[in-house]
DNA sequence: GTAGTAAATGAGAATGACTATCATTATATT
DNA sequence: AATATAATGATAGTCATTCTCATTTACTAC
């Protein structure tokens, strides 16, 4: 997975944010920091208890919903179907998830052109064999990790 | 995706739990027949709502978790992170799932065998170049239904 | 079949993630 | 600096889910 560096990202939301009318305000750059040194998924208890102690769950929980409402997150949800946030596809680039079935840890993976392209291919197919319009796809590589194995 | 009857889920169902020394109660009995009828994967909610009225909640999040922990069912999460279950891949036959991202229908659809051997090389290899030993794989393929396209 | 034992059930309270409300504070614009 | 609007933080509320415990049901041995 590449790495966009803090300085581009806080450009790029910065800009994104301005064009939906949302301030980037001192705790949403925060936010936003913290969730780039994280690396992966996050949950808002996470980040609390972690990097973001300071700041009000309540708050945390709003900086959350509004800059998912934009399109700067992405929700998933984690195996106790807590929900977990990450930057979105168009910052961090297309991926998808390796998952630790033991510790839960969740690693960015880049498929590669011809993986992704068969995929992508796979999941259209599918989509039109069922009268469904493909619109993405989502791949969760489950194992164990190297420390778990 | 081929269909399990009844009577012989219930035949299946009932050896597997004597093998783990649990009982195939009238309650999870009921249960079973409910979520062979629903035909996909349903909620607490959901269940008890519709086919499982008189069932209290907490019985039936009791069954739910007894069944998931010797692997009648399996636990998955809807858009929301409210817990879904289905009965096991063995019971089931292995599939994916095909979901609207309009209105959170979900659909089991089974690749066929040229996808399947496609997309479980690709999650093998990928999980080895991180690491991982690679234990299973989820393709969730997102798109409209016909109803919502 | 009955007695004894272990498991299953049901009602209700408790937990934890998440959302809504609202008064206060910060930010941007003039 | 003055005003208007959006953001924040504290708190209370909601909803899915789990826990507890007394009661009931189902196997097992006799």
């Amino acid at each position: 997975m590449q790495t966009i560096p803090l300085t581009e990202l806080h450009a790029r939301v910065k800009n994104h944010l301005a064009d939906n009318g949302v301030r980037y305000t001192v705790g949403r750059q925060k936010f936003i920091a913290a969730l780039h040194a994280a690396g992966g998924p996050r949950s808002a208890t996470r980040l609390h208890t972690a990097e973001l102690g300071d700041v009000p769950l309540s708050s945390l929980y709003r900086t959350l919903a509004v800059l998912e409402e934009v399109g700067i997150l992405e929700r998933s949800h984690d195996g106790d179907g807590v929900a977990v946030f990450e930057l979105g596809e168009w910052l961090l680039g297309h991926h998808h998830h390796l998952i630790c079935t033991a510790c839960d840890l969740v690693f960015d993976i880049d498929l590669g052109e011809e993986f992704e392209d068969a995929v992508s291919d796979i999941s259209t197919k599918v989509a039109q064999d069922n009268g469904y319009t493909m619109t993405g796809h989502r791949l969760d590589v489950l194992g164990l990790c190297a420390d778990c194995a």
